[in-house]
DNA sequence: CGTTGAGTTGACCATCGTCAACAGGAGTGG
DNA sequence: CCACTCCTGTTGACGATGGTCAACTCAACG
């Protein structure tokens, strides 16, 4: 295959590659993605390695404990990651997004375990080959790093949700912060999307479901929020910014 | 100063350095450190960054938010990290024990602050030169991504604790947590030092002081423990990790 | 039109937080 | 040496936040 043109960003053009296989020049979440820190050479090296994978609602990409065999690159859907105790408890420790990468620790299992809440898109890396490359590219490893670091000070915050905060103000905290990623990743909009269901925002925040939904309820009887069925629509953010700061 | 006979571990002899700096080569925690992925000429490069740092008991190594000047490998004593609120609730997101590194994420700003429980030595690195050094030494990157990610790991892990589990549960899994930290730097023991106070361990747990107190008493009283100035002797560990992993 | 699953609402209750009193050790000063 | 304060931790009584259990609504789907 010839190269082609050169494409409508400043990287150049894409790279030979099979059919069925990933286009990283234009993938949408790259400049958000990992994969932002390579330029275009890398890039082909990289969508060598990548397989594009695709998950139905409530599919599991990995359980807990599994040997990891790969690492993922969420480009469209949320994935929902969590750990389930022994009797059935279980605690969602964050929803990854398009752009999210699942597997920052490149250990030998699974730590936690993800599924798709609704249709995902993923690029697939066999761990191996990925950990070859990060060896390779210390500018990449660097990006990884940063990722993890990111996701360790977004674990940080999460922990004082979880042990400090009123119900009232998880939730609100949970639709800002929720708003505010969505909003990194361009999707703007008067309404937050939340494709996953009440349970999982219960246990994303230490709640029951009851608790979730009874403070959605409140929240819009005065006039904080208006629910909609895709998500909800914050119609006095500056309340909402104050009960999750507080 | 000439090149020392060879020490008495595999490492070569010890680097030319000034007086009141660090001698890496003798370090207890240098193997469980970041530092451990470094060749005895390696760790003479980091030894000239490095700057000996004491702290008394409640002094503050950084706080929250302030501009990160530099980063820290702790070698003796327990640092405790925190969040607080506006309203002066506190969670605290970790305790650092020897061998671990303040400074992760290398970012700008401090997320959390950090202060000593009691008498504390550390290594102090100033962020920039440390940085700079990444960026030369991509196994040193790659090790010290390896602690981030254990890092992440135990943060997810105390999100299940914070999330979902009773306060019985959150005082055992904290002290057979404890007790595993303590026992991965070889300070075998049967007895768990606690060097924090109860206020600190509701912080972690996000339980009050006396439902912390409480249920330690009952343990006691259970015969699961024996509470001492120190800290507690596990005399019914299998109790507690069942508890634990509940 | 019946079934299913998600979500909402209400009544009741338990765990854990609040408030308050007390115990015991360390440091201080008469 | 003892009285005093200060600080940390313990214990008890009571109460509120959020959990439990159950009934109900509503939309999707056959």
């Amino acid at each position: 295959m010839a190269a082609l043109p050169a494409s409508i960003r400043g990287t150049q053009a894409s790279c030979a590659r099979a059919r069925g296989q990933v286009d990283c020049a234009n993938c949408k979440v790259r400049l958000f993605s990992v994969c932002g820190a390579l330029d275009s050479h890398e890039l082909c090296e990289l969508e060598a390695l990548a397989q594009q994978t695709s998950f139905e609602q409530k599919i599991t990409l990995f359980t807990q404990d599994e040997p990891a065999g790969a690492v993922y690159n969420v480009t469209e859907g949320v994935v929902r990651l969590y750990k389930i105790l022994p009797d059935g408890r279980r605690q969602i420790i964050g929803f990854a997004l398009p752009g999210d990468f699942l597997g920052l620790s490149m250990a030998d299992r699974y730590t936690f375990s993800a599924d798709a809440i609704g249709p995902v898109k993923a690029c697939r890396f066999s761990r191996g080959a990925f950990s070859d490359l990060l060896d390779e590219k210390p500018h990449l490893l660097r990006r990884l790093h940063e990722f993890a670091t990111h996701e360790l000070s977004l674990a940080q915050d999460q922990m004082v949700v979880l042990g400090r905060r009123t119900a009232e103000e998880k939730v609100a905290s949970f639709l800002i912060g929720l708003r505010d990623r969505w909003a990194r990743i361009s999707k703007v909009s008067v309404t937050v999307p939340l494709p996953m269901s009440r349970q999982d925002i219960a246990d994303f925040l230490g709640l029951t479901i009851e608790t979730v939904s009874r403070t959605l309820t409140r929240f819009a009887r005065e006039r904080a929020i208006l629910v909609v069925p895709e998500g909800v629509r914050l119609l006095d953010p500056q309340r909402l910014e104050q009960l999750a700061a507080a």
